[in-house]
DNA sequence: GCCGATATATATCCGTTCGACATATATCGG
DNA sequence: CCGATATATGTCGAACGGATATATATCGGC
């Protein structure tokens, strides 16, 4: 699933510029298991506009940059269909964290101990930013099944592997959860 | 955290040929948290052997290709302490499975259950093989901390997973879980 | 009041990495 | 006997990530 295709999933929920797109895969619904940087989302959309899957509209602002804001056509919407109706590849995962504990004994107790907070205020973070999520959610005709499903199934991973991380941290006789203030 | 150090940390456990660095990237204890492929392990491996952080040891087979046998040196583990005493970045992980479902819409009802069922095979056949790995670990002097740590957070997080789907098959109207066998 | 940091916005560059392919041999099942 | 699978190393092109460049405006601190 290249970054085209993704670019244009988000397209198809709405119209927006290369900048919101990106700030949305680290910070809204895509967040939790999508990943493109500016390097490969630009030339995806010139790329998309070339094929007329999308339009772009730039609009002069004052104060900041000229933007280009991207539409999906009909076009666009149809081939979106056919490039996702494949049977999903494997999930693809990658963790310093569980690298660094798989050789915890090339570390200090001080630096497991440091990886452990900063890994649980990271997933914390997340939690929080699905919490956000849900509440944007509720009141547009924001498509329903989709986003609760999927905001579900983070929040699910995401509590299990605290819990986990909170029982571990205790094991390793740190005093208590420093609570969520703790990033 | 680049594929240099990743096996680096790998070979700091036992000496290993590339291929089956790939094969425990793919289904060892590494696998649920590391990917690389050949086109990274290998060229990885000759920088390692022309720094000496490892050592290089041709073996002929017969009835099987020649293969190189790579081992850490003291180096080696000096410079891996190094190289991995740094504040983990965020996991990074990537779901096709997800983004169908962010865009269920766009699919049949058929292709969404078969997507569920297809993503619950894969978590399962992920859990089956920890399960698996946890049956190799008892018995060497294994570094007992780390794998364990390791095999306890990913089977969590999985277990977590797939109790989300099970739940969402119900709510789809699917008769009922498929038993494991339905790979 | 000015200086640095942050936000908005697009774009390119280089190095890393992936996925597919090439090569060679041996075994196993239909 | 033929194709698939396993062992083993390696390369190549395309995709991708991370950093940087460019331009402007605002906001907070000293």
């Amino acid at each position: 699933m290249n970054v085209k295709t993704l670019c244009l999933g988000f397209l198809a929920m709405r119209e927006a510029t290369g900048y919101e797109i990106k700030k949305e895969f680290e910070e809204g619904f895509f967040s939790h298991f999508i990943e493109a940087s500016y390097g490969s989302i630009y030339p995806a959309l010139n790329q998309l506009a070339a094929q007329a899957l999308v339009t772009v509209r730039e609009e002069e602002q004052e104060g900041k940059p000229d933007k280009k804001v991207y539409a999906i056509t009909e076009a666009g919407r149809a081939v979106l269909g056919k490039w996702i109706a494949v049977v999903p590849a494997r999930d693809r995962y990658k963790s310093e964290f569980l690298f660094e504990m798989m050789l915890q004994q090339y570390l200090s107790r001080e630096h497991v101990v440091m990886a452990v907070e900063t890994q649980l205020a990271h997933l914390r973070s997340e939690l929080e930013n699905i919490k956000h999520c849900r509440g944007k959610c509720v009141d547009p005709g924001m498509l329903s099944g989709g986003p609760d499903f999927v905001l579900g199934y983070g929040e699910t991973v995401l509590t299990a592997a605290v819990s986990y991380l909170e029982l571990k941290l205790v094991e390793l006789g740190v005093p208590q959860a420093p609570s969520v203030a703790a990033e």
